[in-house]
RNA sequence: GGCCCCUUGGUCAAGUGGUUAAGACAUCGCCCUUUCACGGCGGAGACAUGGGUUCAAGUCCCGUAGGGGUCACCA
């Protein structure tokens, strides 16, 4: 009995793994080019590092000339939901993500780690037949005790050297308990002395030292399924990946790594891992969580209403901090015409900023033409918020409000995200306006009641015309606050402060709280072309 | 605890032995302005710490402190 035997015996009818060497071949790619690939859980939540690894993944491999794909990692059968799978695929495509291969297109599939059972084997039964992997019949409680046991001896946790007990059980043994029904895993037979260290090159970090692995790790579970780190180096062989790039949790595992992918005979791909996204959490920082902190979730977007755009804009900002510069010279750009550097990437954790996503946000919807405004607000109010999209139904009227200083060299930057939209254009819908307390409203500087009645008074007695342009209309603003004893130009009233009541900023800004409710609003001349004369004079009623 | 990594203003960050140590967000002041934004100008604010190496250290080396990651039949 051999190694050979226990193979077969282990894995019968299992084809030999030359087979998919043969189906997969090497991609033929111009120089250059690399293969990245981004590999989710469909466990339901959708992490905001996960949309951040496929928009690194996704940029390097376009401005390579390269394949970006997605592939699901669902060999972990107790996490899996079921429509795990849609929802990341959807995701990705929603936020322009979309990959060149991946469940249902691309020819080095399947692209679900559950459907690829035999291939995994396949590499499995490579490893048995050739004495670097063998079955282990520990049981949990045995693990456990081991574990205990290492812990008091102060050694190393862990199953290798003298404590993988069935590292060097005889074949015969081996086979015998097999063939009884004892359930086992298998188990890679490291072949790595920790008094040795590897120097690895890390496309991100630069150079990492570590002791060579010599953990004898689970490569297929009892359920016949592969371990992360075997699907890996199975995987992104077979797939042909050429820069495998992950969150930095992974690091620890690269020695491991480039052992397994050292004995199966495969290409060393290069490896970037990326600093994770961080949250501050009182005085320290710590990952973005999944369970503590809602904006680790993409669906929390979706439902602020913060554009998908303003999203990635932001995570550019990350990924290469120049990224800022370059938009600020080009404006216009399509965000694929940035080249990002990964060696520029950021190795330690940088802290995931609301504060600064929401400036990057209010900029990228300052872009956007009013159209496009409404069309994504009102996509998002159908959803999430009735009475705005109530408000919205009028889309002639909408885009009127919407295009306010909009299109123009110093658009206005107020809207982060279609949540705040309600408030910041309540006023202009008639029937909302109703609604609001009069009684509340604050007039800033002319607080007075009786002077507030005046102002609006002789403004719409004498003054207001519906069909003056702007100019004439703002003169008459003036003549107003001459007419009242206020400045007509600012200027004039902080030349001699003692002189007038005031000026003409306080007299319109009387105009403006009346009619709007609010001190602060886009330009006054439009919000009352906008309104329209009716509503304006029942507005002072 | 072992192993690995990291540390420049409140935050994100340029920086590859010689810089007045960029820039952005936030903050403050001024200007522009009919309000609020925008925009412009300016202020305050940083190389964790102790030793070395060097004519010269944020940059190289060692120690210390702090932070992070990882040590599963999870990925």
């Amino acid at each position: 009995m051999d190694y050979k035997d226990l193979a077969n015996l282990i894995f019968p009818d299992i084809k030999d793994y030359t087979y998919y060497e043969e189906k997969y071949p090497e991609r033929n790619l111009p120089e250059g080019a690399e293969v990245l690939r981004v590999a989710p859980s469909p466990t339901g939540f959708i992490h905001i590092g996960g949309l951040f690894q496929g928009l690194l993944a996704k940029k390097i491999a376009d401005q390579t000339g390269g394949v970006f794909f997605v592939r699901i990692e669902d060999t972990d059968q107790k996490r899996k939901i079921d429509n795990g799978v849609e929802e990341i695929l959807n995701a990705f495509e929603k936020y322009g993500l979309s990959p060149d291969e991946t469940v249902g297109r691309g020819n080095y599939g399947p692209y679900i780690q559950s459907e690829r059972g035999d291939i995994y084997k396949s590499y499995a039964k490579k490893l048995i037949s050739e004495g670097k992997a063998y079955p282990c019949f520990c049981t949990p409680e045995e693990l456990e005790e081991s574990r205990s046991n290492q812990e008091k001896a102060k050694e190393r946790t862990g199953y290798y050297g003298k404590w993988a007990k069935c590292r060097n059980m005889p074949i015969d043994m081996a086979i015998e308990k097999i063939k009884n029904g004892v359930p086992y895993v298998v188990r890679f037979r490291s072949p790595g002395n920790p008094e040795r260290k590897i120097k690895h090159k890390d496309v991100i970090k630069g150079s990492i030292d570590f002791p060579e692995n010599d953990l004898d790790i689970i490569i297929i579970k009892s359920d016949g399924l592969p371990t992360y780190h075997f699907a890996h180096a199975v995987d992104d062989h077979l797939m042909r990946t050429t820069l495998v790039t992950r969150s930095d949790e992974w690091v620890s595992s690269v020695p491991l790594h480039l052992q397994l992918f050292y004995e199966l005979g495969f290409k060393i791909p290069k490896y970037g891992h990326t600093a994770p996204l961080m949250k501050q959490d009182g005085d320290s920082k710590r990952k973005l969580s999944k369970r503590k902190d809602p904006e680790a979730a993409v669906s929390y977007y979706t439902e602020e209403g913060i554009p998908k755009e303003s999203v990635i804009e932001y995570m550019m900002n990350i990924i290469n901090s120049n990224f800022e510069m370059w938009r600020k010279q080009n404006p216009d750009k399509d965000i694929n015409e940035f080249e990002v550097d990964i060696r520029k990437m950021g190795v330690s954790g940088a802290l995931f900023d609301m504060v600064k996503m929401h400036d990057v946000s209010k900029n990228v919807i300052s872009r956007f033409s009013a159209e496009k405004v409404y069309e994504d607000a009102k996509a998002w109010a159908e959803v999430y918020d009735s009475e705005l999209n109530e408000m919205l139904e009028n889309k002639e009227y909408s885009l009127r409000i919407l295009g306010i200083e909009r299109g123009n060299q110093k658009p206005r930057k107020d809207i982060a995200k279609w949540s705040d939209l309600k408030d910041i254009i309540y006023y202009m819908y008639p029937e909302k306006f109703n609604k609001m307390d009069k009684n509340a409203f604050e007039y800033q500087k002319v607080t007075d009641k009786s002077e507030i009645e005046k102002i609006v008074k002789l403004y719409f007695e004498k003054y207001y015309n519906e069909n003056d342009d702007k100019e004439t209309w703002f003169n008459k603003m003036k003549d107003l606050a001459g007419e009242l004893g206020y400045a007509r130009e600012v200027k004039e009233f902080k030349a001699n402060p003692d002189g007038y009541k005031g000026h003409v900023g306080d007299i319109s800004t009387v105009i403006r709280v009346t009619l709007t409710g609010k001190c602060n609003t886009p330009d006054l001349y439009e919000i009352i072309r906008i309104l329209g004369k009716e509503e304006i004079l029942r507005r002072v009623k």
